[in-house]
DNA sequence: CAGTATCCGGTCTGATACTG
DNA sequence: CAGTATCAGACCGGATACTG
C-alpha cells in the first residue's frame, strides 16, 4: 500500500494500460492536476513503474513518453481483478464500460490455479503468515 | 478506487482473509489508531464490505465481530495478486512472509483465462473502453 | 472491551501562475 | 507542449481522553 496505495498510482497504471504515454493526455483523460501529475509521474519513474523515454516526431522537438515497465506491466493482473471486481459491485449491470479481452476479442477473468494450473476453487485456498515465533496464528 | 482506494480498506480486508474479526484485533495488528478503525469498520460496514454480527461467549455480555461479506469475499482475487506482485517486487527474495495456499498447502497464483479457462499470456489481452462516441479509442 | 469525541499536525489536492 | 513553483484548503491520521 505504500507504493500504490495513493488515489493516482493505478489509475495511472490503468491509463497506460489504455496506451497513454503522453502528459498532455494523462491529464486530459484523468481530471488530475498538472503538478500533482508531475509529482506522480516522477516518483513513479522512481519506483520502477514507468520509464521516461524520449521520442521525435518528425520536424519536431524532442519529447518524453513514459512507458509501463516489467513492474507495472505485471501489475496488470491487479488491474483485472479490480476491474472485474467493480463490474461485479459498482457498476450497475448492463453499464459496464471497460473490459479485458483476449486477441479474438473474447472477455477473459482470472482465476486461482495451483501450479499444474489446476483452478482451485477461492474457498480452498488460505491466506497464512510465515512467522518465526508463534505471535500470529498462521493458520486460518 | 473511491471504495477502496485508502490507506486501510485493503488492509483490513486482509486482515479479515488472515481470520480477524474483533475490533480490538484489528487494533493490535494494523497499528492503526482506535478512531480510525472505527471509522474505516462502520463505512466498510455502510459499503457492504464487513457485516457486523453479535456473538455471546458463556457467561460474558453480547459481543459484536466483523465478518466478511460476498462482495468482500470476491476481493480476495485482488489481494492475491497484489500479494504475488508485492511478493516479486517489493519484498526481497526469500523474505516472503505470506503466501496464499490451497487445502493442499500447494501455492497457488492467479492466472488469466477465457471462459473456457484456458490460459490466456497477459501480452494477448488488451484493456478496452466501450465508448459511444469516438472520443476514446477502444482499441489500445 | 469496544468504541466515540476532540484536537491538531502532516499530507494531498486543485487552482493559478510561471518557464523553456 | 510539458512541465515546475507556490499556496490555501480539505482531508487523513494518530494521540489522548472519555463512555457504557
Amino acid at each position: 500500500m505504500d507504493q500504490i496505495g495513493d488515489k493516482w498510482s493505478m489509475l495511472i497504471m490503468r491509463e497506460c494500460f489504455l496506451g497513454t504515454r503522453r502528459f498532455e493526455d494523462f491529464y486530459d483523460h484523468l481530471g488530475i492536476s498538472k503538478s500533482v501529475l508531475s509529482g506522480k509521474l516522477k516518483k513513479m519513474v522512481d519506483q520502477g513503474l514507468l520509464k521516461k523515454t524520449p521520442y521525435q516526431n518528425e520536424g519536431e522537438r524532442t519529447r518524453y513518453e513514459y512507458r509501463l515497465t516489467q513492474k507495472s506491466r505485471d501489475f496488470r493482473k491487479v488491474l483485472i481483478g479490480l476491474l472485474s471486481w467493480s463490474n461485479k459491485y459498482l457498476v450497475e449491470e448492463g453499464n459496464e464500460t471497460m473490459y479485458i479481452l483476449d486477441s479474438n476479442d473474447n472477455p477473459v477473468h482470472l482465476e486461482v490455479v495451483d501450479d499444474e494450473l489446476n483452478s482451485v476453487p477461492l474457498r480452498e485456498t488460505r491466506m497464512v503468515i510465515k512467522s518465526k515465533s508463534g505471535d500470529r496464528p498462521s493458520f486460518v
